[in-house]
DNA sequence: CTTGACCCTTACCTTGCGTCATAGCTTATT
DNA sequence: AATAAGCTATGACGCAAGGTAAGGGTCAAG
């Protein structure tokens, strides 16, 4: 009748939130006109977002402060609203991987290296990040061999450096400095365009919890790195590049 | 160790969704490689506030579209968002009514005014819409008293019909149609600034719900009436002022 | 008087674990 | 080796806000 089922007023009884004012003889609950008042105030605060508890708080203690309690309700809302932003944007990464993943296969990649090198690359399985390239592939090519295999360990130094950080704090600077060079190690292999560098980037850090094969340390498999280095990884972009 | 607790596993383990590799003789869970890399998978998508039947589907069926998944997610978080986003200025708009209300006192809207008529007014009971007025005071004073008691009784008669439509969607054209007329009239009444009228009707609408004397019909509190008000007014705002 | 539409109470179910309680296992120290 | 500290295991209860029966009384209409 009022937009409430009889089950929830049972409740609100139960927890004395909201108690009838009278009963009949037979038990039947009848609320009064301040009653139907108390249960609209409730509603409302319920809309909010506030919890029964602090509900209750609100209208039995005239003493309570309702407006520093909306503002921090207001500031609970927009954390959670911040929250669902950024998994947003997560998922839209996540999303467009998953795509590329199907259309690009691994072995693409690989095509049109020197046999060895691929070959040698393959077998450490360390540096797989050969995914959505289109531009590193061309960039690989242009490098002398001995120029890739600095780049190369360069960035196998950079993997465990960040590997051993991993019980650290994401955002510490410590870890970001790490992950400073991680991206610029990554956008050489990579070889991205300008202008999608943050938006890639974020995703391959989507990718390392995607696939354990990403993380691999010492040819042995790490996904809690994997959601480290995801972590880290936005946060660097959000710093470097606002979003 | 994995930024889990036990309990966490055992649950998992208990609904199915992370099952031990083995089990030692004393019944110790251990979990290999694979169970690291699932557990990652699932703290992932937890992340994303997925629910855990939904991950265990996602992980379970590799036919499960997980793309299709993701983009359903990501609405129902663009809905949630859209909700916070109202909610919060619901919440501000209820904390200036709050502060206006307690810095002006009902004594000093009826000051000013013959006394007669804010006699009759106050007995009435019925269109107190005085907080806040700092505009209204003028133009009141401006009127006759023929065109004020005109105003007043289509004021009225508008109230009457809007209270007999509560029972409607508060979205339907019926209703919307009477609100826009209750608008003119609350702006003729209220007479705020140009600029701040949406805010200020929405406002209205939450001092509605948060005291009974507002939403009086025939001299009856109708609290209920007030809610309905309420989001017959927000709606109106966002769609005739885009919020 | 019976029927259907309400209401009552009691009590279990949901989600994702936290938090005991009780007991067995492993490891470190004596 | 014995003992204590510090794990783990298995129930089982609790929280939030009610949903969903189960079993039974009540009320107005026919």
């Amino acid at each position: 009748m009022a937009g409430v089922s009889v089950r929830t007023l049972h409740h609100y009884d139960h927890i004395g939130l909201l108690k009838p004012s009278v009963r009949t003889t037979a038990g039947y609950r009848m609320y009064g006109k301040d009653g139907l008042l108390r249960l609209q105030q409730i509603l409302f605060y319920k809309e909010l977002g506030f919890k029964l508890s602090e509900i209750r708080e609100v209208l039995d203690d005239p003493e309570f402060d309702l407006v520093q309690a909306l503002q921090m309700h207001k500031y609970r809302l927009s954390e959670e609203k911040k929250r669902i932003s950024t998994l947003m944007t997560t998922i839209n990464q996540t999303i467009s991987n998953l795509k590329n993943r199907k259309m690009i296969k691994p072995e693409d990649l690989y095509r049109g290296l020197p046999k060895e090198q691929a070959e040698t690359w393959r077998k450490e399985a360390r540096e797989k990040w050969p995914n959505q390239v289109k531009h590193g592939e061309e960039q690989l090519l242009k490098m002398s061999r001995d120029d890739f295999k600095a780049l190369q360990d360069g960035f196998k130094a950079n993997i465990e450096k960040l590997a051993s950080l991993s019980s650290k704090d994401h955002t510490s600077a410590e870890v970001q400095t790490e992950i400073r060079r991680h991206y610029e190690y990554v956008m050489r292999f990579w070889g991205n365009p300008e202008g999608s560098r943050a938006e890639g980037y974020k995703g391959l850090g989507d990718l390392y919890v995607q696939d354990e094969r990403y993380t691999e340390v010492e040819g042995v498999p790490n996904p809690a790195f994997g959601r480290f280095l995801q972590k880290a990884m936005h946060y660097f972009v959000q710093m470097e590049f606002g979003r």
